[in-house]
DNA sequence: GGAATTAAGGATATAGAATATCCGCAAAAC
DNA sequence: GTTTTGCGGATATTCTATATCCTTAATTCC
């Protein structure tokens, strides 16, 4: 079980489009130099961003992807979601139902217990994702991130959005 | 991130062994029967289990498995782990450092952010996992299925335990 | 208006993981 | 000694993740 790295590109990319003035875009060509991605395949990512209506975007040169919404209102469900799907980790194929004992037309009234306790720790997962703001990541980067290198990160990123 | 449809059928299994009597063995042959699985790659997973030691095994005829600890002393995560591994969900292939801006030689001091905030969501899925214990499941089922298929499962399995 | 740039989406190729089967070996039962 | 069993290795198949390419339409700038 394992994310794809798709997931984390869209994380970095969001965090550094938080950091946009407002109004301006940044391209799929900035974001893949920044961090040293495949343009073409990174696209993909930042597509799906866009069909969940997390990114906004704008086509011709200084075009490119923005924030839809302010970075508090975007969490980390949102984006690990919109990249890697809605879907449940733990999939149910109702094996109980091969059981030889079980009497001709017998029908499951509700998911087996299995299911369930598998889908409560993918909900204890998604929880603790949905309550971790864009926002707080940028908050605690600003921290991290050793200042200069921070500063010239911006610098450069203003230089190339539109 | 889906996860292995072994998972289910180990932790299926680990219900069935829970119900036997003590010192009796229940076989890979039984166990697919039972589940209606492929027999040879059922197989895989009962190894799995064996490998953590959750299981005993004998072999012969009248060999087969059975639990190592009491199902009050085995957990989800034990069997989840067993089968799908101990790696993490999110997997950090440090793409910070292809950052252009980056002075050469910079060495991060610890994981950036959004590994950690990935990871401590992934101990939120362990977490509620290691929570629930085999006997718990055992307890929901044996309340939950139908008392007549729970009995003559039961006897089936009994049929075939050596 | 025309040239350049961009996001979007479809088609396709490659790598790797999950799924599945088969075989040979050693231990245990009878 | 024969059968049954778990175990591990080898292999095949299917599916997904990864990656690239190409066309189209919108936008900017000259
Ligand atoms: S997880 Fe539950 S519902 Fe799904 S096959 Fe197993 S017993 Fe049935
Ligand atoms: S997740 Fe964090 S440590 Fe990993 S590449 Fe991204 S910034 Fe770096």
């Amino acid at each position: 079980m394992i994310l794809k790295s798709q997931v984390e590109w869209a994380l970095h990319c969001c965090a550094i489009l938080a950091g946009l003035p407002e109004g301006r875009y940044l391209s799929t060509k900035a974001l893949a130099e920044l961090h040293g991605l495949p343009k073409e395949y990174l696209s993909k990512a930042l597509q799906s961003l866009s069909q969940a209506a997390l990114v906004d975007t704008t086509l011709g040169p200084s075009g490119g992807y923005r924030l839809a919404r302010s970075s508090s209102e975007i969490n980390f469900l949102d984006i690990v979601e919109a990249v890697e799907g809605k879907a449940r980790s733990f999939t149910c194929t109702n094996i109980r139902e091969n059981n030889p004992c079980r009497p001709a037309g017998y029908c499951d009234s509700k998911p087996c217990a299995v299911a369930r306790i598998m889908w409560e720790a993918d909900e204890a997962w998604r929880d603790t994702l949905r309550r971790v703001r864009l926002s707080d990541l940028v908050g605690i980067l600003s921290e991290e991130v050793r200042p200069d290198l921070w500063q010239s990160t911006f610098e450069w990123v203003l230089k190339r959005a539109g």
